[in-house]
DNA sequence: CTGAAAGCGCTTACAG
DNA sequence: CTGAAAGCGCTTACAG
């Protein structure tokens, strides 16, 4: 059949001579259909082309099976990964994910992704809080709104008020600043990201590394996200010869580091130590191919989602250094 | 107040004194409420803290104002990106967009995904069709249901069939090819992606330019999508010394061609030349920065929004290659 | 095992 | 300018 508008569950109860109640049950799955019903029911539907309104499936249940992502960016690696998670974990379970993208800090882009997200009948918000538009999204999600997060840090206070879920990543830093300095490098720069809450895991597993190692602290050179952020960062620090080696908030950033040294004739590893973060499906091609630290965003995002329903499971695996050919020991 | 259930448009009414078609009417900016009555309902619906339920008026209006976008793998930058662009026209139009990725293109992930994404008071469906998958999902639409399409080519059935949109960069192709050759290069050789259809407006570009210069045409290397598979195609075109100019399906491919050229001891340009196709953000910080194919993505997705909702506005701009330090002169 | 009733929270004519 | 009625397409008790 053809040509007809979109078939509802009582046109096929007419169409098959029973109740449209019966038919909501064979959608359903309900026990206690007689299995020849069952068959005309399905034979009708297929005959229809019936497609069930999900609409109108929530409203009468009073929850959907359908959440949306509150995020920034996601054409950045880590937003995007983490993204990915959720929708797997998502489709597999049979919700439906919906994406509203922050487009900048302000209060009143906050409000209008929030109109836009929280719908009462929603089975929830899941917002990706890595930079502060995320973080102030997530506070401002209303009362009585499902809500799980990806957070940069563990120990904030969103942390305490909202279920979330965070890579530690702090101890991966610390680790990787340690390989740094075990190769003979006096001390570490750091090419930091901009923060969500003032505190990055990041950062401070840098800075305790150093610390711990008594070792001079320069400060954190501030920039962005992209590579082009790291390409102006890496300049300066390029200039300076004392830089041996240098810590990247993210893959994007090393880029452009590895980019400022080579146009500045500053060899890597031989001259300058350089190690990411995210470990980027480019970052192995990078050249030299980088040193980074994978992070399990994907399986961050699985757990979000297993965070806001319950349904599911799925730990994300703990951030591990990998060592390429951005680094090497220290010149003498 | 707080402690309350969500509150309905008949909870405002009750504590305003009015019906709830008025506090609907206010909600709608509907012309014909009395300016002290609209401050009465306004006042409630704050301090109840009300939101409407998406899910109700969608069902009672017919069709919602959602839509969702099927592709494959959004980790991809142009897909990525034509996610973006939809996204953002999508929010300031006030729709909300829903997102479903396909896994893989068999029948069953196809149908799944379908399952999930078309309901029949969605406003719609966008598919990114730049693969096989995407195209067997447009054409396992079912018929009701609005769609659009960001399609790889543009003279296939299926531009005929739906609603689409397509970038040309056939002709973009082509003139990278000339560039090439205009180098002094003998021949071009061509890293492919997968196709969707068997044709790619990239692969006839190259084809035909090699085609009018009466140039030896050498067999495309076929490739996937990562810089993973970009690498394993560069070392065997690094092996080849008669290989001196290489255009890449994408800048993740043109990554790995220079990883696997840089590893061999060709340099670029300096003994292969290398073209990527996209214009991703770190392409420009590749060693060397790459010369690319500029892609407007996101003015595709915008146009994408527009074709299927008829609401604003967009046209995306032209291929445009953009010249950096990848590529130079033949050896003589 | 199956049907008649009521309701989910809105909007859309229709009256007044 | 505002209210009473009906309906969108389902599901959830409640009868039988």
């Amino acid at each position: 059949m053809t040509g007809h508008q979109n078939a509802s569950i009582r046109d096929v109860a007419r169409l098959v001579g029973v109740s449209h109640q019966t038919v909501s049950r064979v959608l359903n799955g309900h026990p206690g259909v007689k299995e020849a019903t069952r068959q005309r029911v399905l034979g009708g539907i297929r005959e229809l082309d019936y497609r069930p309104s999900q609409v109108a499936r929530a409203l009468s249940r009073g929850r959907s099976r359908s959440l949306t992502v509150i995020t920034s960016d996601t054409t950045l690696y880590g937003r995007a990964a983490t993204l990915r998670g959720i929708e797997e974990a998502a489709r597999s379970a049979g919700y439906s994910v919906g994406i509203c993208v922050l487009e900048s800090e302000q209060a009143q882009a906050i409000q209008a992704a929030i109109d836009l997200s929280c719908d009462p009948t929603s089975a929830g918000v899941i917002v990706i809080a890595y930079d502060l538009a995320g973080v102030r999204a997530l506070r401002a999600i209303p009362s009585g709104i499902q809500v799980a997060a990806a957070l940069e840090v563990t120990d904030s206070d969103d942390a305490q008020r909202f279920s979330s879920v965070t890579l530690d990543d702090r101890a991966a830093a610390a680790t990787a600043t340690r390989y740094l300095l075990d190769l003979g490098h006096r001390t570490v720069h750091y090419v930091a990201s901009p923060t969500s809450t003032g505190v990055s895991g990041r950062t401070e597993g840098w800075r305790s590394a150093l610390q711990s190692a008594g070792t001079p602290m320069p400060p954190p050179v501030q920039a962005g996200w992209s590579p082009e952020s790291g390409y102006r960062a890496g300049r300066a620090l390029a200039a300076d010869a004392e830089v041996t080696a240098v810590l990247c908030a993210n893959d994007d950033l090393a880029l452009g580091v590895l980019h400022a040294m080579h146009e500045a004739g500053r060899a890597v590893p031989a001259s300058v130590s350089v190690v990411g973060f995210d470990d980027t499906p480019q970052s192995a091609h990078f050249t030299p191919p980088l040193t980074t630290v994978r992070l399990d965003f994907v399986g961050l995002g699985r757990e979000c989602f297993t965070l806001l329903t319950n349904e599911g499971s799925a730990i994300a695996s703990q951030p591990e250094l990998i060592v390429r050919g951005s680094t090497g020991a220290a010149r003498r």
